[in-house]
DNA sequence: GTTTTCATGTAACCCGTTACATGATTCA
DNA sequence: TGAATCATGTAACGGGTTACATGAAAAC
């Protein structure tokens, strides 16, 4: 029933992809390779591997040191768990990388989606990018009127503070312009530049 | 009981200070004037506030229009309800501003303390800014760090993000060694230059 | 041999949202 | 008169954290 709407769940999904992992392993890359823009601990992420599990996305297999003899006669012993993709955790991953629904582009799922663009098809890379400009522009737009507004009755701290908050958000739509630019470029390269695109 | 940690709490008491209000213009002033970084709903707007009554740092009053011998006269309406905060909130509130502890730097607290810096003292002011620009040096140095170790292993578009987030972190540096700076400035400029001050 | 780091989990809580319910006032 | 906006609230849920408990393996 749970919706697990899924930041974690994604990126927990998109690191096995790679290859199987444990737990704690897991954790580091969510925090290191894919992380600075967001931390997880113990606390979400085995929970999250459980449910995982029981819907038939991940299985749970002892670590590689069970084939150990050693190890393996002394009973008792708690092993490693290594977390596998299944065929369904793959298909059902798939189906959320081919996704580019209003939801990818906000705040919290925007900056993991991008992690995987690398796993992600072109085409819907490019849709990502532009619902993420677009939303930001929006954005924009709603800052800059509340803005003229209001200007007059605030202070000067409160004033600098959305000054600073307007320009990063103008600084990521140049960000965005920038990727969204290489990625038409590559693609252009890949089919020829086309006179009928070009001439409009 | 609650802890009420309280980033909402805080603007809440900051806004009252200001002008006694009711709750549904509190709600826009949140997430306008201060808002941009941060939205709150109703949902969490409104038990807030009772709460705080609770304590003692608001208490509620009928709206101005009660006033009004025609609509008094009309038993059973709903008037609007002003909250206004008692002098011990405003106590409770300038206890708050004084404080300059870690937590007050932190991603998630450090925008509405910068928010109502035009009620702060300076020193305060100064502690905050520069508590906050150490804690983003930290994560500059670990991100280094991470960046440094795993750079190989990691596709074009994991490199990108982390590339983006640093710069970002670093852009904020920047910002608030400006603020700083100014800080420095005005202070300067009420008490003199100091000798033994700028000799160091 | 002891401290660190690796490794797995659980229970309680926190701060907030969504969706809903209700009704008054203003404006077209 | 009907729609938009003003205005106040509640119940259920959501997605996470903290603090705790446990124990093996590695490093010193």
């Amino acid at each position: 029933m749970s919706k697990r709407s899924g930041v974690l769940e994604f990126a927990v999904l998109g690191l096995l992809r790679e290859s199987p992992m444990h737990g704690y392993e897991l954790r580091k890359r969510l925090n290191t390779s894919l992380g600075m823009f967001r931390a997880f601990s113990y606390g979400s992420l085995y929970p999250c591997l459980k449910t995982l599990v029981g819907r038939g996305w991940l299985v749970e297999e002892p670590g590689p040191e069970a084939q150990d003899p050693l190890a393996g006669a002394l009973s008792g012993r708690r092993a490693k768990i290594v977390y596998r993709l299944t065929a369904e955790g793959k298909e059902h991953f798939e189906e959320l990388l081919a996704h580019s629904g209003p939801d990818a582009w906000e705040d919290e799922h925007f900056g993991v989606r991008f992690a995987f663009f690398g796993q992600t098809e072109r085409e819907v890379r490019m849709r990502v990018l532009e619902g993420r400009r677009s939303r930001l522009e929006e954005r924009l737009d709603r800052m800059r009127a509340s803005l003229a507004r209001t200007r007059e009755r605030l202070d000067d701290y409160t004033l600098e503070l959305q000054r600073h908050g307007m320009e990063s958000v103008e600084r990521e739509v140049r960000w965005l312009n920038e990727l969204i630019e290489t990625e038409r470029a590559s693609r252009d390269r890949r089919s020829g530049p086309d006179p009928s695109d070009t001439a409009k």
